[in-house]
DNA sequence: GTATTGACAAAAAACGAATATTATCAGTCA
DNA sequence: TGACTGATAATATTCGTTTTTTGTCAATAC
């Protein structure tokens, strides 16, 4: 079975690289075999659509997101300077994709707009990230949260003008990192501890 | 001069009518001129491209949206019922639009989009609107707030998941008034005196 | 008997000629 | 003299056709 699973991971691989180079629209099934020295239908014993051949590729991407913000969340500075580099370090990663890799950008902004699974997934994982600052903080006298999983939800929420990649790429890739610290003082001021 | 602008309204209006109906991208300036009884090229006396004239009755459109907050920033409560009121019923506002007149929220998402001068101005103007709020607020002591305008352009940008017509059609219409209640409670808590 | 493929139907996309739309401007009409 | 139009060039869109792509499955190969 481990042979199998190295195949499916080679096909993600050439799509991924399929996919950075020509966009999820342009690239094809068939380009994604020829890549992998297989036939078209050899890639639907793997994956039931093309559509969840792209899933499986955007979600490693998102989960680059992912472990971006991870390693903010785990920094050893106070919580509140993690709260505002969760903030603008978001930002800026989404910024970075849709300059630095606007193919890989248009196929998450697709996902989003099309809203596939993994994209709510994604949401409840960096919520819970997030979330996880801020029981830090309250831990630590920080803080003072009621509920600490529905404030992160809400701030979130606030945060969708500088995370949201259709946002982000709808500013046209100009840099938000100002207001995205605005905003950051700005929430830190409802939940420090006073 | 005044039959001059007349006639201008006219054609506003003729548009307006026509995109509530076919959108704006099946509406041509022969339909506006037909209605109005006159030369396509006449209308080129008035707007010198279609989309200037789409501008002219998205222009009014938005204005309606302006219309409804100061409404609500007018209101005799208390500056926290009236922020939150603003929050809420923003996005109502725009949700209904949404799900009871598609064509012109399709235009006004098309303004947004390809970010049209008009749209600049207006959210200048409700930042204005929702700063007379927060300043009212502060007055009666009911806020403690250095920047105001600061303030309120921050709070507008917390505010893009409820309020930015892109958003409000991409979560295809579903009410998100629960998620904007918690967004004002948590706020509000970083911006009233204690 | 499991991995893979070639052949193929259904659906989608690309193409290009025909048609419609935008925008201009010299000229009419009142 | 100034509001308006008809004729028309440049541009964009539609629509029908061809080609490509997606996805299936019985047949093949290892």
């Amino acid at each position: 079975m481990s042979v199998m699973e190295d195949t499916r991971d080679r096909i993600v691989a050439s799509a991924s690289a399929q996919i950075q180079r020509h966009g999820h629209i342009k690239t094809t099934v068939a380009d994604v075999a020829k890549h992998c020295r297989m036939s078209p239908a050899n890639i639907y014993r793997f994956f039931p659509t093309k559509a969840a051949l792209i899933e499986a590729v955007s979600e490693i991407w998102l989960a680059l997101a992912e472990d971006n913000a991870r390693a903010i969340a785990r920094q050893p500075s106070c919580a509140s300077a993690r709260v505002r580099e969760f903030i603008v370090g978001v930002h800026e990663f989404n910024r970075d994709r849709y300059t630095r890799n606007g193919e890989v950008h248009e196929t998450v902004v697709a996902a989003t707009t099309e809203r596939w699974p993994i994209v709510a997934r994604h949401e409840k994982v960096l919520i819970s990230i997030f979330a996880s600052i801020l029981e830090d903080g309250v831990r630590k006298g920080e803080f003072e949260i009621d509920d600490i999983e529905g404030t992160a939800a809400v701030m979130i929420a606030a945060m969708v003008k500088f995370h949201n990649p259709i946002m982000v790429a709808q500013y046209h890739g100009e840099s938000l990192i100002e207001q995205a610290n605005a905003l950051a003082d700005f929430m830190l001021k409802a939940i420090k501890k006073r």
